[in-house]
DNA sequence: CGCCGAGTTGAACTGAATCAAGAAACGTGG
DNA sequence: CCACGTTTCTTGATTCAGTTCAACTCGGCG
């Protein structure tokens, strides 16, 4: 759990008193490879940090899912739009490996926003790194070729490339499994 | 200002005592149309609600722009990840028609960060919000076709399409102009 | 009146989707 | 630990949406 604690001090700086309050309301829960940690049409009722393992965010379709984030140990993981307007999610969140979570419910996180000023300042300066990450996306599928995300990729995160199928890669690209395999094909 | 405060109210009440503090800070601003509200390379220094107008973001390319966003009077609007990271902005923000803003600065927003409960919830439900937005967007990018996401513009925006030129919308919407004017004779 | 930017239309081209089939890798039970 | 079946990856052929380049029209403005 210490680094939780040391990823919300590169925020704020927390009191013994704030994080043994924080901390309190933590449940580890483990999971097992391939299990579902939000399923859609359900509420999310979790923030989720990831102490091990690799989550994968996808909206469930007939003819193929579409994956659209990876999440990795050391980070926060949720259906976060369903968190924060307590409606049903589109997307599932599944486990890619086996992983181990530390988890606090929505309840308990207002409460924490409510009793603590570090509370509501960490939530508002992580949803403001959430939307920076998404407005950097939203400029990749814009302006980038399927091959210039693919090889961004690799250089921002070389260990995905070993643990993810392609197909899911593929669909975090935005083409189809076939064309993902030509363009390796093409720049290897 | 009533407007703002309408706004704020929707996520929190406000105490006069709060109202004035934060509305002591604002600042009111005239553009002309085709002006610039913020020019890439420089480091944004406000957030700016619009009491009148529109403004489109967008990354400026030798080749051609790309338009990645619209706001209307009534928003709040920033060239926020640089606002936020405190690093040059790679977007200009333009005025598409008159525009009358109300400013605070980066320096007087950590004030009231630091001296309001208010102003700490606000600035967090603003972030959250921006972040479902941008996820929206995303799963639009990644899934719809571009006669889609033209067609869902139309829906959700009517206003947009009488105000913005085409080749923005194309732009916005992840296609040339050329293919934009195709669409539309297709489906009119 | 003439110019210029925006929009339209056409033709050739291209990256990726789709459909289909075969090869490789993976896991599960015996 | 091997054998089988399933899933993933690859490769080919065809189709399609959108790009690019180019020419032309239209409307507004100096």
């Amino acid at each position: 759990m210490n680094q939780i604690r040391a990823y919300f001090e590169q925020i704020t700086l927390l009191t013994d008193e704030e994080w043994d309050f924080f901390s309190s309301k933590l449940k580890r829960v483990v999971l097992p490879k391939k299990a579902f940690l939000l399923q859609a049409g359900k509420v999310e009722n979790h923030l989720s940090f990831i102490e091990r393992g690799i989550v994968r965010h996808f909206i469930p379709k007939i003819e193929h899912d579409i994956t659209y984030a990876f999440s990795f140990s050391g980070e926060f993981v949720s259906g976060y739009e369903s968190f924060l307007t307590r409606k049903p999610a589109i997307a599932n969140i599944e486990t890619l490996t086996e992983c181990v979570f530390w988890q606090v419910t929505y309840n308990d996180l207002q409460d924490i926003y409510q009793n603590t000023n570090a509370g509501n300042l960490i939530g508002r300066k992580a949803s403001e790194m959430l939307f920076i990450e998404k407005s950097k996306r939203e400029l990749s599928l814009l302006n980038d070729t399927a091959e210039e995300r693919y090889l961004n990729l690799f250089k921002e995160q070389p260990q995905l490339i070993q643990f993810i199928p392609q197909k899911y890669l593929a669909s975090y690209i935005g083409i189809t499994p076939q064309a993902l395999s030509r363009i390796r094909k093409r720049i290897s």
